[in-house]
DNA sequence: TATCATTTGAGAGACATTATTAATTGAAAA
DNA sequence: TTTTCAATTAATAATGTCTCTCAAATGATA
């Protein structure tokens, strides 16, 4: 974890952003609940905890900024809301997302596989691709 | 465009809705504007022209009907609203966007090559895909 | 310690979307 | 054709997510 929010202070340094209190326990929650996705209202529910002050708009804000310095990535998952998490490597590709239409679980697909795919856009297209947020609709192993 | 009509005042009847002259010209603008990825609020003023009396929230229910029934497709752009477009081949999977980060322009990629992603996802996950969202970021051919 | 730009919390505001409701429509029955 | 009645509509209120504003607090630096 500390080695994570060394990471955050270094790069906010970097841009003169300051590590505050807030800022960390923000990125501790979301670090801690990884693979949860959680929306930006969860967050703030479960940092209230530790830090019972903070206001909404200051974990608005910490999103904003954590996803800036490419620390978090924002998911849209169709339920009406961003949700947030953690890049554990830094610069990689996103990973992708299944979504099951009976019972909305979302399952992670640590598998990228989209070299191929990448190379031939770049190659017709001239589109230097960066990064790619890839959404699989379907049915998991329970509801199939 | 008749037969679209057509078409979708045979998926209507199936379900027991009817076909209304705002459900038909709610159709009609998009199928007219395919390739803009429309927002509510654009259809609405683009629909107004020919049917002054319709009301934002027949274009929103209008909208959630034509997407249940497949006609049309629902996008996230990270620009706060979602978008629609036509799904000219039924059951097809959907194409593919580019988004430039630099100028926000939207290109599409009729090129799909997933599939040995996706049956690597069928095999590995025990997950039926049915569809997906695909959208790559990075810096268009104007841009990088 | 004094300075001062950054950050914060609170609440107002903006915007997209959904719910409510009374009136209208239109397809099938009489 | 007229009657019937559920489906649909327009208008508008309500909701939920997110952003803005601003005065107070904070914290790095001198
Ligand atoms: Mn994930
Ligand atoms: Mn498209
Ligand atoms: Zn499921
Ligand atoms: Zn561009």
């Amino acid at each position: 974890m500390e080695k994570f929010i060394d990471n955050l202070k270094e790069k906010l340094k970097e841009k003169g952003y300051k590590l505050t209190p807030q800022r960390r326990a923000v990125l501790e929650v979301i670090i801690t609940n990884e693979g949860e996705h959680l929306s930006t209202e969860e967050i703030y529910d479960i940092v209230k905890k530790n830090c019972p002050d903070i206001g909404l708009a200051t974990v608005y804000r910490t999103i904003q900024l954590l996803d800036k310095l490419d620390i978090i990535s924002t998911l849209y998952l169709d339920d009406g809301c961003n949700r947030y998490e953690f890049n554990i490597q830094n610069g990689e590709h996103h990973h992708h997302h299944l979504i099951c239409e009976s019972c909305s679980k979302v399952i992670e697909v640590k598998i990228d596989l989209l070299e191929k795919l990448e190379e031939e856009i770049q190659v017709n297209y001239g589109f230097e691709i960066l990064d790619h947020k890839v959404q699989f609709y379907g049915k998991c192993e329970n509801c199939k």
